[in-house]
RNA sequence: GGAGGGGUACCCGAGCGGCCAAAGGGAUCAGACUGUAAAUCUGACGGCUCUGCCUUCGAAGGUUCGAAUCCUUCCCCCUCCA
């Protein structure tokens, strides 16, 4: 294995535990088993999530075996985060249900055949008292509070129940159920990962490697990307909206995204990009295309993805209107309704001030043309396309009574 | 259990009887410039039937010609002591 290979796997990683341990394996030419943890709770991944994810394609592309853990056991302790209630079960329904949901989302970028979907209940269900006891008498307790979260809550005074110790000790067990090489999982997961390991070595096997990825900055390129925080790019979005939300990041992020989502560009690829973009002699611009399209390849099509270019291109480049806008039918009482209403009413601005002001600002366009009066009335019985700002669009047919 | 501090628009935060739809910053949105990038500049940033009107400053009452500002009760947060 050439030391450009190795790098490529380590490419991105926030930590490698061991490294050496990493290549020997590798040099083996053993299919490896791969872990990598889910929570069973409803999944709607975004880009972030993906990280992991690409890192686990990475790793079939070289022939390994990727084991998708569902938790479903260990859902009901939930990771240890504050709150020490025990969560319910999930229904064995539920806990399918999410599986699918999870498969038909993974499988946009792993290969089935190199991909074992697999839950923690099929073996930690049956570990009688007996086993948990002797698993828990694996670690102490002055070991589990070395684990960030455990030590911040107790030099705070703060509550931990005895069963979230549990979590740690159950997750390395896993490791051991399933003969892991290597398990992946985030940067805070860092405590459990290495738990594996010590478990793996107490039942006599050679220990699995740990690698932690790193969380993937957001669209505004400071904070995580999360739902919560609606900075995201959730793969499920229309073809549209993934190259546009990717054409809208910063060049400093994009490198960042390149890095940690692009199975198409290599480290040297992306280094060669950077030295060009930085002498001048290419736009930027123009790899930030090439990851939308590969973006939006992953999730949805090739067909799609070139689609979702010539609507970008026509519509920002070329200051054209897309070709697919929103037919918006409404009924008004009267024979005519303000324009600001108008809008207000069509949802293209969330109130009728907002669309004043939108119209004082030159921002507003009835087909094409900039509309100038604020008071501007429409008459029912006409269609126009109708734009407020840069990105809303639509079709607006207005219709008496 | 005791002592004190505080709750203001999406967030932080000033205001402490009229000049307050409420300073300033951030976020956001729009316009200009661009590569739907960044940076920068300009503007907006409660709502409406928009040169005016209506509803907001934890909640409910009250004082006053007039309250975010004063009084009463209640709710919630924080700090210190025990």
């Amino acid at each position: 294995m050439t030391v450009a290979a190795f790098e490529e796997i380590l490419r991105g990683c926030s930590e490698v535990l061991v490294a050496d341990e990493l290549q020997a394996k590798l040099v083996s030419g053993r299919a490896l088993r791969v872990k990598m943890g889910f929570d069973p709770t409803a999944p709607d991944l975004h880009l972030g999530h993906t990280v992991a994810i690409t890192k686990l394609r990475q790793l079939q592309q070289l022939g390994h075996t990727v084991i998708f853990l569902i938790g479903d056991f260990t859902a009901m302790i939930g990771d240890p985060s504050g709150k020490n209630a025990t969560r319910p079960p999930l229904s064995r329904e539920a806990v399918e249900a999410n599986a699918k949901t999870y498969a038909e989302q993974i499988y946009k970028m792993l290969d089935p055949a190199l991909t074992e979907v697999r839950f923690n209940s099929e073996w930690l269900n049956k570990l009688s008292p007996q086993d948990l006891i002797k698993l828990a008498a694996t670690h102490t307790v002055a070991r589990m509070l070395e684990r960030d979260d455990f030590h911040k809550r107790y030099t705070n005074s703060q509550p931990i129940a005895i069963h979230e110790f549990l979590y740690p000790l159950l997750q390395g067990y896993d490791s051991v159920a399933l003969k892991a090489d290597i398990e992946l999982g985030g940067t805070d997961q860092k405590f459990n990962l290495l738990m594996g390991r010590e478990l793996q070595k107490h039942f006599g096997q050679p220990p699995q490697v740990v690698l932690t990825m790193p969380l993937l900055e957001g669209l505004d390129g400071v904070q995580k990307m999360s739902k919560s925080l609606g900075n995201y790019i959730g793969i499920n979005e229309s073809a549209k909206d993934i190259f546009g939300k990717i054409m809208s990041i910063s060049d400093e992020l994009m490198w960042r995204y390149f890095e940690l989502l692009s199975l198409r560009k290599s480290l040297v690829d992306i280094q060669s990009m950077q030295a060009a973009a930085k002498a001048g002699t290419a736009n930027p611009r123009n790899f930030k295309v090439e990851l939308a399209l590969e973006m939006v390849e992953r999730f949805q099509d090739k067909a799609q993805a070139e689609a979702a270019l010539m609507d970008f291109e026509q519509r920002f480049k070329k200051g054209e209107m897309p070709d697919d806008i929103a037919e918006i039918h409404l009924t008004i009482a009267d024979a005519s309704i303000p324009l600001a209403n108008l809008l207000k009413e069509a949802g293209l601005t969330k109130s009728t001030t907002e669309a004043r002001t939108f119209i004082k600002e030159g921002a507003v366009k009835i087909d094409g043309v900039k509309v100038e009066d604020v008071n501007l009335v429409i008459a029912a019985g006409t269609t126009h396309v109708y734009q407020a700002g840069k990105r809303r669009f639509g079709k607006v047919s207005v219709a008496r009574k």
